[in-house]
DNA sequence: CATGAATGAGGTTTCATTCAT
DNA sequence: AATGAATGAAACCTCATTCAT
């Protein structure tokens, strides 16, 4: 680890070499084992420069989350369709955990940060975690409840417990894509989904909404 | 808290006493808040009482993992029915996340200890915590497929991954439970589950499905 | 170790015991190793009661090096002859040396104590050995004295030192002999002792002691 | 002890401080009184300045032992002759016996520390001072065989143990001389080895080494 | 921007010892 | 004579953090 890069970085350029070096600490060892100290040893620099940087602890793990936040954020925001949708509610939703698990299983790194709770992550990570997911909920919700109509759900169901439980999956399906690439891929999570939404029968052909012609029928 | 119980306490106790402290810390604080110095200032006691009753810092932590793991194995295992079932799959399922869920929001402190891998939970703690998911994930896969059997479902469904998925929904469903117990009860759990079922239609009416007779044949 | 003597020992029986485990761990981790914890770890009984047979940690090391002593002291005055002596010096002192590294061969578990200062002495264990080393040095050197009026000694040698001299010389002899038995008999060192007298030529045959005859003269 | 040097030390000169104190506490209290708290004490530091500078107290120990042995080492090699040897092997012998005792007496603190295996020296001391001394004894044994050849010594003589007689002899002359400087010179133990040689009768007065007549001049 | 020296706090562990039973 | 519970002291070590240069 840790290259001799040359010393004397400009800010920037050092902000983001100490957080990749923060990023492997937690991978390989949890967050218990982030300290002021461990990170500028595994740099192969002084305290003090980590210290200017980052003012603290704290303002190194903000730092870190923030960084791991965005790229997050970002890469999910071009997975999550907007409304108003004119395709059909179930190859969205399979292309949207397609695409999610694929997206995750090619950012492993990234991903495991943010889907695991690591070894001790403390309460500043757990707080960003949530924000983060509660505004993808903020997303999903609408799109469950356009969804559920669109496809004719059944009466009086809980939509906001149904798009928890969609966030919970997919977020479940993603860690075990990280965990296991071999036994679980996107295809065989796709699949599932798509073999699940049959057993439903036919999406209700819907008068805007012809549905896929013959489909599963029979 | 730690009420000054009278000081010379017969190891047993003592040990009792000394977890629950320590359950308390994990629960207010995180586990990173654990320490020997910190259990032993919250019972009042000098240190070396905590090391003369678990050995060691790892001794302490393994003590609480398996006293909530011999209490949650105990509670669970009253809910999951084991095969044959005589029953309705749906009635069963609903029945037993109702069960799940109603026995999770009345020991809370127990619950979350097991289903939070609150901050920064040791490497012990998640060995222990997986290994009890994997238990039930035994217990569980079984019967999803009796129930996907019974009640007649979809061509090549993965039923590996709609076992995984029930146990995943039902700790989220666990967890929201402890967390908002005003927001989410059993009964909306339950009803939720419920109404899911009946999207999929009518059980299907095999005709041998009063009981378990033949079973898986038709 | 420490095979299940019945528990309620008579006073003097539990004082051995416990010696005996003191020597044990002195031998194979020095006197570093031994604590009231560990002696009665050792001999499975609880610490209170080494307390109470010898008062405190210093109370056992006492015990433990006044039994060695006395020991010590028992087998050397066996060795060590006392004036008048009506023999040859030369095969006195030979005869000595193979009798005392005999004994400490065959009893090497009470000499190693004696003779090592065994990883970390205590200051105590140090005064005692070295009081003991005094006595001998009292018995030995008038012995010395008399030896080499015997064999007519060269004018102006100081048995003072040369007392000391064999003292040390007997003591490393002990060592080696207990260290690498193999390698160093005591026939191997009563030996080399001979030889040596043998250099300095043959024991002045004068009945009282002519003088210095022949001497550096040339 | 322990003047109020200037705070903020660079590292090289804080060692040698740090390791004068240790040497200071040894000398005093013997090895087991060495500790990382005791020394910062002493050295009225911060104990984490010791831990910089020797990572831990083994790294003391070891930082110590091997100053020491640097230093003994070099001043010994300035007193063992090597071979080949034009000189008369008494002179030499005597001549060593007093550079070295003299050299002891005015290093006590050195040769104390590295004679006496004062008070609990740990596993790390006592193997170092054994491998020194398996070094000088290296150099002895070929000087006593040219020596004892030199001198026409009897028949059959172990040089070996001679080696190692004469080397346990070197070093307890060394210790009392440290012990006991007022009572024990390097003249008075240089005189009693020469007398001793007396005793063996005159060098053989082998062809090439015409004998030590009129000695340090021709 | 970066270093190197230093501090103080907090945690783990072991040990000698005492007291009540 | 023996046990078991408890204390207080002292050691090791690591960390966050500051300051002078």
């Amino acid at each position: 680890m840790a290259e001799p890069t040359s010393r004397r970085l400009p800010a920037e350029q050092r902000r983001e070499q100490l957080l990749d070096v923060v990023t492997q600490i937690v991978l390989d060892e949890g967050f218990g084992a982030v300290s002021i100290d461990r990170v500028a040893r595994d740099a192969q620099i002084a305290r003090t420069v980590v210290y200017s940087q980052f003012g603290n602890l704290e303002g190194l793990l903000e730092a870190l989350v923030d960084r791991a936040a965005a790229r997050a954020v970002g890469q999910v925001s071009a997975v999550i369709p907007e409304l108003p949708v004119s395709r059909d509610p179930d190859v969205l939703l399979v292309d949207a955990i397609r695409a999610f698990t694929t997206l995750v299983r090619d950012h492993p790194r990234l991903w495991r940060l943010v889907l695991f709770p690591v070894e001790g992550a403390p309460p500043l990570v757990r707080r960003k975690v949530a924000e983060g997911r509660a505004n993808v909920f903020a997303l999903l919700e609408p799109l469950v409840e356009w969804g559920v109509a669109q496809r004719g759900g059944p009466e009086g169901l809980d939509t906001e417990l149904l798009a928890r439980g969609l966030l919970t999956m997919g977020e479940d399906a993603a860690r075990i894509v990280v965990a296991e690439p071999d036994r679980f891929t996107p295809e065989r999570i796709a699949d599932f989904t798509a073999t699940l939404l049959r057993w439903l029968g036919p999406p209700a052909p819907s008068p805007e909404r012809p549905g896929p012609g013959p489909e599963p029928e029979a």
